[in-house]
DNA sequence: CCAAAAACGTAACAATCGATACAGCGCGCG
DNA sequence: CGCGCGCTGTATCGATTGTTACGTTTTTGG
């Protein structure tokens, strides 16, 4: 479907017969609405019969009048769903958003602003290592993201795990870490004391390390490979942890893109694996 | 043309029956298509009947469908021809913003552009009820989001839990619930069917499901007593819940300030207990 | 907890729709 | 000038639509 179909009719409109091509100007005139009402609004709408109408969307390579409706509604539904000029039409009580709603699109821009296309870049290359292991941890507030981030990279490539559970596993886990291997830390104030601790550790047996934090910098940058400041300021009680979400995502979209001739095969297995 | 439909539908939407209630929520997902096709898909895709369509149309104050319709259309029209040309929306109009981010932008605006500030107040109205007890989950990838929020509403009420773990345990949970409790759930397609039935159970104990899913409608929306359809779609092989987690980062900010008193003295007790 | 009211879905109806067959009209080539 | 081909409108049929009545279920109020 590369072609609307109001290209599709000026093309073709020079090479109808009179009745179809003042089928073709009326629906061009004011258009896509005049092909989503019925058949006989359109028909008298255009001056001509019916069957005429029907005539010019076979013509168009439709075979009935459904499915150029149809085709018609999908492409509008593409265009509505860009802007967001509908809401703010009338009377706008929408004058400015919500301050919070304002904040944290602002932070989401100025957070990846400050990411440099190289650093992402790395980032993604250590991830799509083949032969490393990536373990996820986050603080209090932090690791449901973590969690989100592991969720999806379980499924396009193997040796994923996210820490969870007692503080005294998480070390453990360590045990089974070397070089090549990653630990992707979110962490951001109050810094959590158990996530220094163990990055710490980490460091010290030479684990590459990604840290996602505030603009604060939690003091785990300093034993950092990489260190991604997200904004979190907001009109709040709370930081806003909207940015390190996006950005995960973000990653996610890449490296998935990175991995997609290897993670094919592994996604099909994935699912004979769940209906099996 | 004082009011557009999308808002006369936002205002009385508190005051309709359940049926008409999610005509008009799928009405809103996917703002105005589907209120363009026959009464056959729209309530087909609402998951009611036809008749309860036709009431939904009447008690907006139409006489029947047709004149339904034809208001819809012409509204359409007037948004259509507006400002700028539909043709130059592809190119890049911002200072080069990567794709994603910029729909995940849209997106996060375009979510809270379809969710009325009453809506919100009642959601938040049903989740700072001091008797009742709160109870979170959500489906493989939206999971995170509910423990996000539950990390945070645990600090500022009492009695709220994230249904982790076997899901035959998340059953047993709903013993403990009555008709004031509320099960927030998350769930984007692919809709998991555990999360129905959990729902579905739920519901006929009588308890509160507040839903957010995404602009395509869980089937959990036939349930649930609020629902909040997020835009989800990026270019990407994923889909992104950006716009999930940033209204439940509102709802936890708007929740907060309206607990303010009350949570006051529990957050001076939890800092104690943490020091102690 | 029970009675009254509201809401919902099933089923049937009439109106309307899209689609087809057929006949009249206009135009151009022989 | 007349013959034939393509275009168009009228008439018609079956399918689908919007609409209504009715019985069941759910919710509300006392």
């Amino acid at each position: 479907m590369g072609t609307s179909i109001a290209e599709l009719i000026t093309d073709r409109m020079d090479a109808m017969p009179a009745g179809e091509r003042r089928a073709a100007q009326t629906l061009i005139a004011n258009y896509p609405l005049a092909g989503l009402k019925t058949v006989a609004d359109f028909s008298q709408h255009a001056g001509v019969s019916s069957p005429t109408i029907l005539r010019f969307v076979a013509r168009l390579g439709f075979h009935n009048y459904a499915e150029f409706q149809a085709t018609l509604q999908h492409e509008l539904a593409a265009q509505l769903q860009s802007p967001l000029s509908r809401t703010e039409r009338q009377s706008g009580h929408r004058g400015e958003e919500p301050a919070m709603l304002a904040a944290t699109l602002d932070n989401i821009r100025e957070t990846f602003g400050h990411v440099s296309p190289r650093q992402m870049d790395e980032i993604v290359a250590l991830l799509a290592h083949p032969r490393a292991s990536i373990h996820l941890i986050g603080g209090r507030f932090t690791d449901p993201i973590a969690r989100y981030m592991a969720a999806h990279m379980t499924i396009i490539r193997p040796a994923v795990f996210h820490l969870s559970g007692q503080e005294s596993n998480w070390r453990d886990r360590l045990i089974d870490m070397g070089r090549r291997d990653v630990l992707f830390v979110f962490d951001i104030r109050r810094y959590q004391d158990s996530l220094l601790q163990l990055a710490e550790t980490a460091h010290k047996r030479g684990i590459q390390i990604v840290l996602v934090t505030d603009q604060w910098l939690s003091p785990i940058a300093r034993f950092a490979r990489h260190v991604v400041a997200g904004r979190t300021a907001v009109p709040s009680a709370w930081d806003s942890s909207a940015a390190l979400f996006v950005f995960a995502e973000a990653l996610i979209g890449e490296l998935t893109r990175r991995l997609e001739s290897e993670s094919a095969k592994r996604i099909g297995e994935l699912e004979t694996l769940r209906k099996g």
